[in-house]
DNA sequence: TGTCCTCGAGTTCC
DNA sequence: CTCGAGGACA
């Protein structure tokens, strides 16, 4: 029986419909109609197809997700072979190869585009419809991915082309965003899976699923960047193709500039390296090419790549490299916490050589071992971690990580609090010179660093925070690198530092859970000295911000007898504990009165604790993380992750020179 | 009870 | 910066 002829054409315009407003979703990321809408088209298409099936195109919507699972990928050969490029490490490799073409090539124009990270791919095309996918492979040959890479919505299953070539291989990259793969992550994570090291590993992961309704489900991008063999179809320069490509429905690789100078490229080169961490997608460099064809030609190729392109690779944030061994530190509350030492290697333009593990349980998740090669990045933070462990490439003599059973520094018990490992020993010099200084940084005692004082436990001065303010410029001469001059500045910062408010001196007793804030708090409502010695538990929980669990801790640090004991020596030793700072006055006008501002990146002018003190000053609220309810984002240069949680989060975005502006609103100059 | 949000604690390199 | 955990609130 033949399909009523309205029906086709309905089918037809259906299709045809659902298809570009898939391509203004995905691929230009503006949306024509309304999920509702499109979801009742997508119904009234499932409706005919399965009345009709024989009248399903290949190109529709529904056909993306389809096949079965496979046994194994097949091969499938290159027509042109799909070589790697050459990499240029920095800025001057990148001139001189740029210099290089410019020697034999005068009249050479470059194209510049963005290198992301992720999984090559190759599209093949006949007469506009797509026949198969193939990955890199070797370069001469790949897996056959099709059925995965129909389930990416930026893959057109037909170009958009009234006259498509006979022939056409698209090429480009697979990806996935930041925060798909961070989501991705989490759900294996979840699920007891294992989690991939980074977008790239994700990508390339779940192009290769054997059941194609996986890679369904994971957010796959398509960045065209290129062709490979063709026919029916002429271009004259690379920026040509692009814009082809562009015009056949594909996400193309942007922002790209095509470049006349050397210096050109150079900039670009730059200026894509610092806002790198502004794309959805992670970018390891550029790619440079000439942009004229015939040039090209002429230029050929290695048997590796070709000689008319390459890859300007940034700063790697991220490499692998080997735990050579594992330390354990104490910290000033007991924390033993592991650290791996690691085979030397540059990430994000420093030298890397260590990384906490953070506690034993995380080793004991990761199962990270001494003699394991591991991932470690440093994005847009200052602090490396290791993201995966490479158990493919354990050697079989690599150790396992085991908690210590005693502490590494005293000798002295230990027990398990929560994903933590305590020292119990209250005498813990590790614990001791932990203590001193972070009183030294409350106190803001210049001079007393880690080194100075660990120097002061070892050498039996300071015992317990009390002893600090005890110690004479002879007592400070005994240890190695001080003499009078310096043993006397440092004695003057230390009589300075015995007057203080309220707050600071309950901070430096090193109450577990009590820190600046919650010192605060319990400075403004007890007042004196006397009184918060005295405090009850009903007293405590009044606070708000003070629950149970805090309570308990204060009351037991503050009724223990040593504890008394230590703080009656303390005013001994000349401790004068003065009234509370009065809450400033009302802050007057400002943008900022009662705003929660966060800082990200760096700021040209200002270091991040000025800018935070000023701001402050101004009656704004400084947290260190993007919440629903931060009111602003200052951005500077290299912003971190905190740029893109505030986007997500719809929060305002204020770059560094509207930041300034407001600032002299504000009456504050800079 | 679950879901934010905020705080505390430890952290790298130079 | 990141983690864990305490506290507030629905």
């Amino acid at each position: 029986m033949a399909v009523p002829k309205e029906i086709i054409e309905k089918y037809n315009k259906l299709v045809d419909l659902l298809n570009k407003y898939d391509y203004y979703y995905y691929v230009l990321d503006r949306p024509l109609v309304s999920d509702a809408e499109y979801d009742e088209l997508k119904r009234q298409l499932k409706e005919i197809e399965e009345k009709y099936p024989e009248i399903i195109r290949p190109d529709s919507p529904t056909q993306r997700v389809g096949g079965k699972v496979a046994e194994g990928f097949k091969e499938a050969p290159h027509r042109v072979p799909m070589l790697s490029l050459e990499n240029a490490m920095n800025e001057s490799e990148l001139r001189q190869w740029l210099r290089k073409i410019k020697d034999q090539f005068p009249e050479a124009l470059f194209c510049a585009e963005p290198k992301f990270d992720g999984t090559s791919l190759e599209l093949v095309y006949e007469n506009g419809i797509l026949i198969r996918a193939i990955t890199r492979g070797d370069g001469t040959k790949g897996e056959d991915v099709t059925a995965n890479a129909r389930t990416i919505r930026t893959i057109p299953l037909k170009l958009m082309t009234d006259n498509p070539p006979p022939r056409i291989d698209v090429r480009g990259e697979v990806l996935i965003s930041r925060k798909d793969f961070e989501e991705l992550n989490e759900q294996l994570m979840r699920e007891g899976g294992r989690t991939f090291a980074n977008p790239r590993n994700a990508a390339a992961g779940s192009l290769r699923q054997l059941d194609p309704s996986i890679t369904a489900k994971r957010r796959l991008t398509f960045i065209a960047w290129g062709v490979g063999y063709y026919e029916g179809i002429e271009f004259e320069t690379q920026c040509q193709i692009l814009d082809t490509l562009d015009g056949f429905g594909f996400k193309t690789s942007n922002p790209r500039k095509l470049c006349r100078e050397i210096e050109e490229v150079i900039e670009y080169y730059r200026e894509m390296e610092e806002k790198r961490d502004s794309f959805d997608y992670e970018m390891d460099g550029i790619v440079v090419k000439v942009a004229q064809l015939d040039i090209q030609e002429k230029l050929g190729a290695t048997s590796h790549h070709p000689r008319w392109a390459i890859a300007g690779k940034f700063k790697p944030v991220e490499r692998t490299t080997q735990v050579v061994d594992v330390v354990y530190q104490v910290g000033r509350t007991g924390i033993i916490t592991p650290v791996a030492i690691l085979k030397p290697v540059e990430v994000g333009g420093v030298i890397v050589s260590r990384v906490s593990l953070h506690n034993f349980d995380q080793v004991k998740q990761m199962d990270i071992r001494v003699g394991d090669w591991v991932y470690v990045r440093r994005a847009g933070d200052v602090i490396p971690e290791i993201t995966a462990v490479i158990k493919e490439r354990r050697p079989p003599d690599a150790k396992p990580i085991e908690p210590p059973d005693r502490c590494p520094v005293c000798g002295g018990p230990v027990v398990k609090e929560g994903a933590y490992l305590k020292c119990i020993n209250m005498a813990c010099p590790a614990k001791q010179a932990g203590q001193l200084e972070y009183m030294a940084k409350v106190l803001e005692i210049e001079g007393l660093g880690e080194s100075t004082a660990n120097a002061l436990v070892k050498h039996g001065l300071v015992k317990d925070p009390a002893d600090l303010f005890a110690l004479k410029p002879q007592d400070i001469m005994k240890l190695p690198g001080y003499a009078t001059r310096s043993a006397t500045k440092l004695y003057e910062q230390i009589q300075k530092a015995k007057k203080m408010p309220l707050d600071k001196f309950i901070t430096i007793l090193g109450i577990p859970g009590v820190g600046k804030e919650t010192a605060k708090l319990l400075a403004q409502k007890f007042k004196t000295l006397e009184n918060f010695l005295n405090a009850t538990e009903s007293d405590l929980l009044s606070i708000k911000g003070i629950g149970y669990q805090l309570a308990k801790n204060i009351l037991t640090f503050i009724r223990n007898p040593e504890n008394r004991r230590v703080i009656e020596k303390m005013l001994k030793n000349g401790v004068e504990v003065l009234p509370m700072e009065e809450e400033k006055e009302e802050v007057r006008e400002s943008p900022f009165a009662g705003k929660k501002v966060v800082f990200t990146g760096e700021l040209e002018k200002l270091t991040r604790s000025q800018a935070k003190k000023i701001v402050e000053s101004l009656g704004a609220k400084v947290t260190g993380s993007v919440s629903r309810s931060t009111d602003m984002v200052i951005v500077g240069k290299n912003p971190g992750r905190k740029y893109r949680d505030a986007q997500r989060y719809g929060v305002r975005i204020v770059p560094e020179e509207e930041f300034y502006e407001m600032l002299k609103e504000a009456g504050v100059e800079v």
